[in-house]
DNA sequence: GCATTAACCACAG
DNA sequence: CTGTGGTTAATGC
């Protein structure tokens, strides 16, 4: 088990605390490595932890009234899932799973909480965290109810381009009907879009691998929806 | 009305 | 799991 001390990607927050501090939060979370597909955590379940993903790619989801799974987010390395919990030790109000070989830290909710009562420094890196959080939730909510499918697509595979991989060759670790619930659509309608864009030779498509041909093209449609 | 869009369904690979 | 129609309901012109 590495020490926190070794720890190479350590949160913003984490960087705040005093010695003691430190020591404390090192004595009270645990690393494991996931392999893809394992959940961090279920909803529904007791939130005694909040995770913090040092490298790979998470989800998170819902289940809806209908049963059906909605993604509400695609989680990257040195960013907390669940910080929620530090709200009380209730249950998880949603699923968190990794989508590709991870990394992930558990810290005990508790000790988080006693942290930021303690250090100023530690709850003011939170809450800019929760906040750049919210504003991104705000955005993908009106990117996905204003735009149509295409413009969702493109947005998400601009996403994963720019925002993930940083190449115009990428893979993106999801099935169809994932992707489908990613941008509040179904499984076909993502299928048709591919296929459009392929068409249109905007990008390439091979299963889960997309090459980006004509990022312009694909911008615009991003924009204009 | 007519056209567009996307969800729903069934079926095939 | 993925891809393909056909059908259907909603929306806009």
């Amino acid at each position: 088990m590495k020490e926190c001390t070794d720890c190479s990607i350590r949160s913003k927050a984490v960087n705040t605390l005093s010695k003691d501090e430190f020591k404390f939060h090192s004595e009270n979370c645990a690393e494991l490595v996931l392999e893809a597909g394992e959940t961090i955590f279920k909803e529904g379940q007791l939130s005694s932890h909040i995770a913090y993903l040092k490298s790979g790619l998470a989800k998170i989801n819902k289940k809806g009234i209908t049963g059906s799974n909605q993604i509400l987010k695609i989680v990257q390395p040195s960013r907390y899932i669940g910080l929620q919990a530090i709200l009380s030790n209730k249950v998880h109000q949603y699923s968190a799973s990794v989508i590709e070989n991870s990394t992930v830290c558990y810290v005990d909710a508790r000790s988080f909480r006693e942290l930021i009562k303690r250090n100023a420094n530690f709850a003011h890196e939170l809450i800019l965290h929760m906040c750049e959080d919210e504003i991104s939730y705000f955005d993908r909510f009106v990117n996905v109810h204003q735009k149509q499918i295409n413009g969702k697509i493109a947005d998400t595979l601009l996403f994963f381009s720019t925002k993930v991989v940083g190449s115009d060759k990428f893979t993106i670790p999801l099935t169809r009907t994932e992707l489908g619930a990613l941008v509040c659509s179904t499984r076909e309608s993502v299928i048709r879009s591919l296929r459009e864009l392929s068409n249109s030779g905007i990008i390439k498509v091979s299963g889960k691998n997309f090459e980006i041909c004509k990022k312009e093209l694909l911008l615009s449609i991003s924009n204009k929806g």
